[in-house]
DNA sequence: GTGATCACG
DNA sequence: ACGTACGTGATCACC
């Protein structure tokens, strides 16, 4: 008989790359989510469909205090938590493993991988071939001759396994799998608290074992090796042979296993099919060659679509008091309850009846797309009740992309095979969404800011910002002309002509032909942005002009050059605005980017010369002052921080003052533009590092400046402190208005990872709750202008700034308009301050 | 398609 | 030994 194939799984490590893998609001019909058991199943079945196993165990942790955890107290304290949203989902999956008669093996006080590695060992003596499913790298030195690791990496949203026996490790690696434990002993781990030899690291310790095979060889013979590295050894030589057992898998625990009971099923007998339908898992079901019961349903519930005339959809539709409305691939289809039918988008106008009758509402998805063909046909869509693609990204900020088809799988658990039966699905979907938004009690924020916010971007879109074409032509022939010179200069300079644009033949030139000092590397080379560059300004005369070049080349590329190109046949520039894009709550701009337009070196500047009002019309530009710390005031209930706002106090002269501990009076510009940073980094969860690169002071100098900041701050300070424990403990952050941004980062075993998810749970509730506040804004001002009868539209927002373009005898109303409705957006313990400015130019409305 | 760079808040 | 502030989008080179 030919050997038995055993496939011996990482319970938890494999659930932990689907609930990070599939990246979905999945959840059962109870509410439960699932996305990391569908993850777990679909690959499973893969791998039993790739290897054809004759056996099945899954090996879980269940972590209690054991012998390893004493001997090195802190190793693996980063991992202890597991996510809410995960932990629920481990009796789900030993359910379903249940039902599939799969083996669960699992030990108080021992992990998956001991177990694993018991197994693999009693395989061995047994004549057993295992096959260890696992995402854990650790798990490579369990690899012998009858033991593989089938891998899984995540590529591009799709996990796939590769196999690895003995040779592949080698290969990889340049080391047996055996050795492995060595190198990482030497290496440690920081993700894992397993400390190593400081000063060894990866290629180091690769090295190390590569040329003496062991710890113990390598210590033996500890003479040959010369230098600091020798003293590095020495000196951690008892972290080394602790890191050693630390990282070295058990192989001989007290788990109780038969072989011959490790049978498994995953064919569709009933007792899976009712765990799959529990589940939701329709798409599972269809897989197993079960028919799919969600299909009967489509079936009864599917209508005839038809492509009818305008006139038809007319008499169809006048009596409806709900409709769902798509718009996708220029057909517009409409269903109630009993009829979906659809025409070609362009007729819609032919469909005002239905379309501007208030009474009929309208659900969709991609509303602001109907808003801008109703307003590019002259009609006015009304009724809009609810639009599921604003209702989806509220739900699940993070998503890469909102499709109709998506969010019917993710909140409904079925597929659509047409975008026809999508549409059929939109009023389930606006149920489901619906109640999902009241239990994250984001009603009111979908309700009042989200939806109504969809027209105004709308409008916006369509009405534009005019740009000034002849000045944009010569400023780019200008731009063309300083561009040629500096080539020259360059080239002569360098010796040679080579391409500026390109960072790599870039770094040749400096690093290797002129003999320029590399001080940082990217991935594929030498690094050569403006920060790196600036270090190195005075070694050599090319340097300065690269830098010019890169500024010059940029506004004619991106600016001037890509605005030109963007101007439609009505003299105006029309960005799409982005409603679901951000994670915080932002709204962007793309096609193009009017978001970025330069303004802080006088060069880019010029360009808002080009940015203009029509004849007759002026600029109205208002912008929000420290809005992002004022918000933060509020929210952390700084006593300092709000009596600064509340006395119109100048923000960062004032933190300058507390911070250098002097009298405002005595405060340089040089302590401004310092403690300006400080504030700066407060907000994106700073970094003393990162604020000693910022402003080219040394770490300990930073460490300083944010340790005196928090202690005038202290309000500041717990209230961060505060978050991030909230923020662990719930997977998610909020702002004000109650917009949620999930974070799985903060339970990653990566501590970096970690650390961002930290800033991001610092930063969040601070940048996304100004972005609440700025769209209430928009839709207020917006309101006033229609309802007051104005002809005066807004056309941008920039995060922190709202532009309107105005009949010139209406511009001191709407600049009052404007300055109060944003600075009432909300009403905060501190005030919220607004500048306007208007004139006929961007540039001279600042 | 991805990475490097750089424009903005 | 490493990585190093939050959120975006456009352009270019290069695989």
């Amino acid at each position: 008989m030919d050997k038995m194939k055993l496939l011996v799984i990482d319970g938890n490590s494999i659930i932990n790359r689907a609930f990070y893998g599939v990246k979905s609001a999945l959840t059962n019909s109870e509410g439960v989510p699932t996305n990391a058991v569908y993850g777990f199943a679909n690959l499973l079945l893969k791998t039993v469909a790739d290897y054809a196993p004759d056996g099945i165990v899954c090996a879980f942790d269940r972590r209690e205090p054991t012998f390893r955890h004493e001997m090195y107290s802190e190793y693996k304290a980063t991992r202890k938590g597991m996510p809410e949203e995960l932990a629920v989902q481990m009796p789900l999956l030993k359910n379903l493993l249940a039902a599939m008669d799969i083996t669960c093996l699992e030990l108080a006080g021992y992990e998956a991988d001991d177990i694993i590695g018991t197994v693999s060992e009693r395989g061995r003596e047994k004549g057993v071939d295992c096959i260890i499913l696992t995402g854990d790298k650790d798990d490579l030195q369990l690899i012998t001759e009858n033991t593989k690791v089938a891998l899984t990496v995540t590529k591009n949203h799709e996990t796939v396994t590769e196999l690895m026996g003995k040779d592949e490790v080698i290969a990889r690696y340049g080391v047996a799998p055996e050795k492995l434990i060595e190198v990482k002993a030497l290496m440690g781990d920081s993700s894992d608290n397993v400390p190593g030899v400081k000063g060894i690291g990866e290629k180091s310790a690769f090295e190390l074992i590569a040329n003496y095979g062991s710890l113990e060889a390598l210590y033996e013979n500890i003479e040959d090796i010369k230098g600091s590295k020798k003293e590095k050894l020495l000196s951690d030589k008892d972290m080394a042979f602790l890191s050693k057992t630390l990282v070295t898998i058990d192989k001989n625990v007290p788990v109780e296993l038969d072989f011959d009971k490790t049978g498994y099923n995953v064919t569709a007998t009933e007792k899976l099919l009712s765990a799959l339908r529990y589940l939701g898992f329709n798409s599972i079901i269809k897989k197993l060659g079960a028919p799919d019961e969600s299909e009967n349903i489509k079936s009864a519930d599917a209508v005839c679509k038809k492509e009818v005339s305008a006139a038809e959809i007319i008499r169809t539709f006048s009596k409806s008091e709900e409709i769902a409305l798509f718009l996708k691939d220029d057909i517009l289809y409409f269903k109630n309850g009993s009829e979906l039918l659809f025409i070609a988008a362009d007729k819609i106008g032919e469909a005002a009846q239905i379309i501007e009758n208030e009474n009929i509402k309208k659900v969709t998805f991609g509303l602001k797309e109907l808003y801008r063909l109703c307003l590019k046909k002259d009609i006015v869509l009304r009724g809009a009740e609810f639009d599921a693609e604003t209702a989806v990204y509220l739900l699940n900020p993070s998503a890469s992309g909102y499709t109709l088809s998506g969010a019917v799988y993710e909140l409904l658990k079925t597929e659509c095979q047409h975008d026809a039966d999508c549409a059929v699905k939109l009023f389930e979907l606006k149920d489901e969404a619906v109640s999902r938004l009241e239990r994250l009690n984001m009603e009111k924020l979908y309700r009042e800011i989200e939806l109504p916010l969809t027209k105004v971007l709308a409008e916006m879109e369509h009405r534009g910002f005019m740009a000034d074409k002849a000045a944009l032509l010569s400023y780019g022939e200008r731009l063309g002309v300083e561009l040629s010179e500096l080539t020259e200069a360059i080239y002569t300079l360098a010796g040679r002509e080579f391409n500026i644009n390109s960072p790599k033949q870039l770094g040749e030139i400096l690093f290797e032909e002129l003999g320029l000092k590399s001080r940082k590397k990217t991935k594929s080379g030498y690094s050569t942005d403006a920060a790196t560059l600036e270090k190195l300004k005075g070694v050599h005369p090319i340097v300065e002009l690269i830098l010019q070049y890169r500024g010059v080349a940029k506004l004619k590329s991106t600016y001037a050059d890509g605005l030109l190109k963007q101007i439609a046949d009505d003299g105006r520039i029309h960005s799409t605005f982005l409603q679901t894009v951000t994670q915080t709550g932002r709204i962007s701009s793309k096609e193009p980017n009017l978001q970025n337009i330069p303004v802080r070196k006088e060069e880019g500047r010029e360009l808002r010369k080009m940015f203009i009002a029509k004849e007759g019309y002026s600029l109205i530009d208002g912008d929000y002052s420290q809005i992002e710390l004022r918000v933060l005031a509020d929210i952390a209930r700084d006593p300092e921080m709000q009596d600064a706002f509340l006395h119109d106090e100048d923000i960062h002269t004032k933190t300058a003052a507390e911070v250098f501990n002097m009298h405002p009076a005595f405060v340089t510009p040089l302590m401004r533009t310092r403690a300006k940073a400080v504030n700066f980094g407060i907000v994106y969860g700073i970094g003393d590092y990162s604020l000693s690169e910022d402003l080219k002071i040394s770490v300990s100098e930073a460490r300083s400046y944010i340790k005196s900041y928090l202690e005038t701050y202290h309000g500041v300070a717990e209230y961060m402190e505060k978050t991030v424990s909230k923020a662990k403990e719930k997977g998610f952050v909020t702002t004000a208005f109650n917009r949620i941004r999930y974070i799985p980062e903060l339970s990653a075993a990566n501590k970096n990872i970690v650390a961002f998810g930290e800033r991001v749970a610092r930063n969040t509730p601070i940048q996304g709750t100004a972005a609440d506040i700025i769209k209430i804004a928009m839709i207020r001002v917006s309101d006033r202008f229609e309802k007051e009868n104005m002809q005066s539209r807004l056309i941008l927002q920039i995060h922190d700034e709202l532009i309107a373009e105005c009949p010139d005898t209406e511009t001191e109303r709407a600049a009052a308009i404007m300055k109060e409705e944003m600075e009432n957006a909300a009403s905060l313990s501190v005030p919220l301050k607004v500048d306007i400015n208007a004139g006929k130019s961007w540039f001279d409305a600042k």
